[in-house]
DNA sequence: GCGATCAGGT
DNA sequence: CACACCTGATCGC
């Protein structure tokens, strides 16, 4: 839950989600989202007086965000005050006091937040410095690094103060799936269930917010299902989301809602009443989707759970991890982060003790490390002309950040025109891959949780749903370890691959054996995979608030990139005779997802960028031509997105260099570090720290 | 009657 | 576990 107050100490007279006590006063409003929590205060009668007598009070926000909460009767009073402002373009605001006439310009940008449709942060500019506020946030680990209006020329703008989504700012939610992982668990449950008979029907047990919709657009794209709602009055003008949804319950996927929908479902009854079909009862399972989280040394990431006969836990998150968070931080490395969450159990100091070191205030008395491994992942995007020996590890080049550069076809995309000129259609990118089923035990998700472990046994009885002649764990070990790169390599450290990053197979594996730069106190690493395994060694370093950890290599290598579905004989049972009487008790885990190696999230359809964009159409393009439209939308707009996607979560991991002030060795740098290394050298670079 | 707040629920 | 939200009770205006 936010507890920002509303107001950035650098431009005291905006408010940003927060609209009661002294945000009354503020010169501009602005929202990054439409949660509730997020809008306090912004339908009091006390803020609605103030706007009755002003003509300058604006509110700025995506213009997703605008129509969803003008959709509310109760928000329509800010009709005439409301500014869209596009995603991804500066613009800029005069901020006069309207009783003074004093006047302070500022220019803010809107950047995706990936947090539920129409989220967005703001980057704002002026005189008092450049401030980011996250609002709430869920960001790919590199995703910073892919924003352009982050970025001045190659390199990061310098941040003065970040306002930042800490939800989830504690070790213990250090992992959580990416959300092409969970995505993909969740079609394939749907899948499984929904192919049996039309009379399976699946009903998704999400609580009532926005930020589900590329859930149902997505099981609807792959399933061709659409999802039965309660309401789809605000998507009228989306008809990217509208397509997806359908008020028609005769539908084998579900979502809607009652306000006991849980008896419903106890009664075998759908929250919307349906509970049977052309006389035949329906056999539903329900689904709930809610956070799912790893700790640091928990390799196994199973994204849904079985809670009971006929009932699914779903891994799915608004927020970052604790990994991803860092991550994002150590990219931006402002002067100063401000917490706007505490998690629950902690304390601002213990969230500050994490979120400091990532700043550049601290970084500055900190002696430099060595750290080759981001430096090398940083590498292949540099131009290493200006680059010399000594800048090498110096972690003090905080300027020298470079972004990464956007794929091509984003590259139109975000031109600014907040249009799309891609005509590739989306179905010729929709390459869906079947999950092979693989014979593995399991391990609890969540380290607290009983009802796994006592169902610990069960899960060891394992069918084979689809079964992949070679698919063994051993057959997966090796392949996942084995890259083209590597076999062609094999007895020498691959580095050069890694000034490669293009390579989507190294991704998973890199993220498993290169720590990131975000790693509280940075660390060193011991790499080799000489014979295709993992292996890596993780000493945190002395200053490290986190504990030492030295990770396991055979776990490591097992099961860090393996595309894995795996279904419980229980499941199996359930999916296959669907017959609710079984004495089974609770199994534990059902579905077991494992980073994959080399997918391509083919369903990897939630666009944070293009939902902000390009969704909202035109008043004319609503409800009755929503279909024509959205046929425009695929061809147009949806595919950049997609590659972006793709792009950016499992697939580019790799790419993504998590040590923000990492550079490019040269080739003869490099040989040089060869030998030294092949010599057992130390090639630790200390430089004097003024 | 309305809003704010809290407890309790999903 | 947590999130985002809802309902209902209570209090104050």
């Amino acid at each position: 839950m936010s507890r920002f107050g509303g107001r950035v100490r650098e431009y005291p007279s905006v408010s940003i989600d927060r609209f009661d006590h002294d945000n009354l006063r503020a010169r501009a409003y602005f929202l990054s989202h439409c949660h509730k929590d997020h809008m306090k205060g912004l339908r009091a009668p006390a803020l609605k007086r103030r706007l009755e007598g002003s003509l300058k009070v604006k509110l700025y926000c995506s213009p997703v965000t605008k129509e969803l909460l003008l959709t509310s009767r109760k928000y329509k009073f800010w009709e005439n005050h409301i500014v869209a402002l596009e995603v991804e373009t500066p613009t800029q605001i005069s901020l006069v006091d309207e009783t003074s006439g004093e006047k302070e310009d500022i220019e803010v940008t809107l950047l995706p937040a990936g947090h539920c449709p129409g989220s967005v942060m703001f980057l704002f500019e002026g005189e008092n410095g450049t401030v980011l506020y996250t609002g709430d946030f869920r960001l790919a680990k590199g995703e910073a690094a892919r924003m352009e209006l982050l970025h001045s020329g190659t390199r990061v703008k310098d941040i003065q103060s970040v306002y930042l989504d800490t939800t989830f700012c504690d070790p213990k939610f250090y992992h959580i799936p990416s959300r092409e992982e969970c995505l993909k668990g969740i079609l394939e449950l749907v899948r499984s269930w929904t192919s049996l008979t039309r009379y399976h029907v699946v009903w998704l047990n999400c609580k009532a917010a926005y930020g589900y919709e590329y859930l149902f657009i997505n099981l609807s794209e792959e399933l061709g299902i659409k999802v039965h709602v309660n309401k789809l009055d605000m998507f009228r003008n989306m008809p990217e989301i509208l397509y997806h949804v359908t008020r028609d319950r005769h539908t084998q996927i579900h979502a809607c809602r009652h306000p006991r929908d849980d008896d419903c479902f106890r009664g075998n009854r759908l929250p919307c009443g349906m509970t049977c079909q052309n006389g035949t009862p329906l056999h539903i399972i329900s689904i709930k989707p809610s956070t799912m989280w790893f700790g640091e040394r928990i390799k196994k990431t199973n994204v849904i759970v079985r809670t009971g006969e006929s009932t699914y836990r779903a891994c799915f998150s608004f927020h970052s991890s604790y990994s991803e968070i860092k991550d994002f931080l150590s990219y931006i490395r402002p002067v100063n982060v401000y917490p706007n969450v505490l998690p629950v159990g902690r304390t601002e100091d213990k969230v500050m003790e994490i979120l400091k070191p990532l700043c550049r205030s601290y970084r500055r008395n900190m002696e430099p490390r060595y750290k080759p491994l981001g430096t090398l992942k940083r590498a292949h995007k540099r131009d290493s002309s200006d680059t010399d020996e000594d800048d090498l590890f110096d972690s003090e080049l905080i300027s020298a950040r470079p972004k990464i550069l956007k794929q091509q076809g984003e590259e139109s995309r975000l031109s600014n025109t907040g249009q799309s000129e891609s005509t590739e259609g989306c179905k010729a990118t929709t390459t869906y891959i079947s999950p092979k089923v693989d014979f593995m035990d399991c391990e609890e998700s969540n380290d607290d949780d009983d009802d796994e472990e006592e169902e610990e046994s069960e899960i060891n009885v394992v069918q084979v749903l689809s079964h992949e002649p070679d698919a063994t764990s051993t057959s997966n070990f090796d392949g996942l370890t084995t890259t083209d790169q590597q076999e062609s390599n094999a007895d020498i450290p691959c580095w050069d691959a890694f000034f490669k990053c293009n390579k989507p197979e190294e991704s998973s594996e890199n993220e498993e054996n290169f720590p990131s730069s975000a790693d509280a106190g940075g660390s060193q690493s011991l790499f080799s995979d000489s014979d295709g395994v993992s292996d890596s060694t993780h000493i945190s370093s002395q200053n490290s608030s986190q504990s030492t950890h030295i990770s396991e290599q055979g776990s490591q290598g097992w099961d860090s990139q393996m595309d894995t579905v795996l279904i419980t004989s229980q499941e199996r049972n359930a999916l296959d005779c669907s017959c609710f009487g079984k004495g089974g008790s609770r199994a534990a885990v059902s579905i077991l997802q494992e980073t994959t190696k080399d997918s391509q999230p083919d369903n990897s359809r939630w666009k944070p960028l293009g939902q902000n964009r390009c969704c909202v159409k035109d008043a004319e393009a609503g409800t009755a031509h929503a279909q024509d439209v959205l046929a425009e939308g695929s061809d147009n707009s949806r595919t950049p997105d997609l590659e972006l996607r793709r792009d950016s979560q499992s697939s580019s991991d790799f790419e993504i260099p998590s040590t923000p002030d990492a550079e490019a060795p040269q080739p003869d740098k490099l040989h040089c570090l060869y030998k030294k290394l092949a010599a057992g050298e130390n090639i630790l670079s200390m430089k004097k720290v003024s």
